[in-house]
DNA sequence: CATGACAAAGCAAGCGCTTGGTTTGCAAAT
DNA sequence: ATTTGCAAACCAAGCGCTTGCTTTGTCATG
């Protein structure tokens, strides 16, 4: 638990330090709603998960969809810091996007605190004031990936971008309903397909 | 709904009568799983869809999963029924996959009883023993998709097929996230720009 | 007069959350 | 070095409500 990018926004008061009561709480609650998905993770389960009684989970959130709220936002803020720096280490808009799809399968199919995949398919649990408040952050997030597809492919009108961006969203969300971290697959070559999708006249793998 | 292929198989036993009971229970249900989500639809919602009380819901069903499992096969069912019907009205490999990309589409996006974006989405809600019997209706439907795609490009081996078909799956499925069916990008023109994921080495559309 | 389709009422269990009080860690005051 | 003060963290108990489901009875239809 070194990471570096993690400690930098945990001492800049960004997201909550893992190794606090609420940290702790936050990453059992992604482990729960991961497996088991946000309605069916009861508060009881939450706290046995921990080692507490389900009441004193009351005194680090105000509610339920209070914990859900901060398990997203809290991912939402790291993936972006982790695309973020992954674009900045490539200058080439094809070998940034790459880097982009690369880091985002990571975030979602990684083997430690892969929250992504809960901010994902949890989104709807959320309250309407929570889903709008933490728009905010979504938008962040969605102009890394549009400022590099622009650059990627500038030839393309603002709209299809969109599309684009869409569809690639969707190829890499659904990834965790299939794909296997362990199996003969790596993530590099599942990236470099992907890539290939978005950028149809590169030349083929192999 | 006086849709032919529904009429067809309701005749033949394969769906139950949308006019019954118990098709009317189906359908609301469909509604509300996909409004609002299977966990957070109560028994008591759905008999007041269909201005019942929600103890008779028990005499159609013996549970609220069962409701569930009925929803999804009768939607598998209905929608490989669908997809082979489009491949069915085509020759060429290139445009059978075009069609069974717009079919998906309409089928997820549809203005009509689109089950299948609940199949989607709440398939993790359902029973282990449930999935596993729901498998043999995927694998079916599966098979349209694999058959028509190794037809297509030939010359990749059986994984990539897979892996493309898995890709083009989360693009579809995720298209009810964002898409709207009113816009200005109406299905065809979704439906080719996803087609051209699949075969890069196309004329690009216009 | 048997059957199917429902209404009406309610049960047992589980849910999120509240309450009042106790433990723990730590730092300032003595 | 010991005491005191205090806030954060937590426990034990349970409240009020909702949930999926059951039971019993009614009534129209064939």
């Amino acid at each position: 638990m070194a990471d570096p990018l993690i400690m930098a926004m945990v001492g800049r008061g960004e997201i909550t330090d893992p190794a606090s009561a609420r940290g702790k709480l936050l990453r059992a609650a992604v482990e729960l709603f991961r497996e088991q998905g946000y309605e069916r993770t009861t508060v009881r389960d939450l706290a046995a998960k921990i080692g507490i009684q389900s009441g004193s989970i009351f005194h680090h959130f105000r509610s339920k969809p209070e914990i859900l709220h901060a398990v997203v936002e809290e991912c939402i803020r790291i993936t972006t810091a982790r695309l973020q720096a992954a674009v900045a280490e490539h200058a080439q808009p094809g070998d940034q996007l790459r880097a982009l799809i690369r880091s985002e399968l990571e975030s979602i199919n990684g083997g430690d605190g892969d929250a992504l995949s809960v901010t994902v398919f949890e989104w709807r649990s959320l309250p309407e004031q929570s889903q709008q408040e933490l728009l905010v952050w979504r938008r962040e997030y969605d102009a890394v990936w549009m400022d590099v597809l622009r650059r990627m492919r500038p030839e393309l009108p603002a709209d299809e971008i969109f599309v684009i961006r869409r569809l690639l969203m969707g190829a890499i969300s659904w990834t965790p309903t299939w794909y296997n971290p362990g199996g003969r697959l790596d993530l590099d070559e599942l990236a470099l397909r992907i890539w290939h999708l978005a950028v149809p006249g590169a030349a083929q793998p192999q």
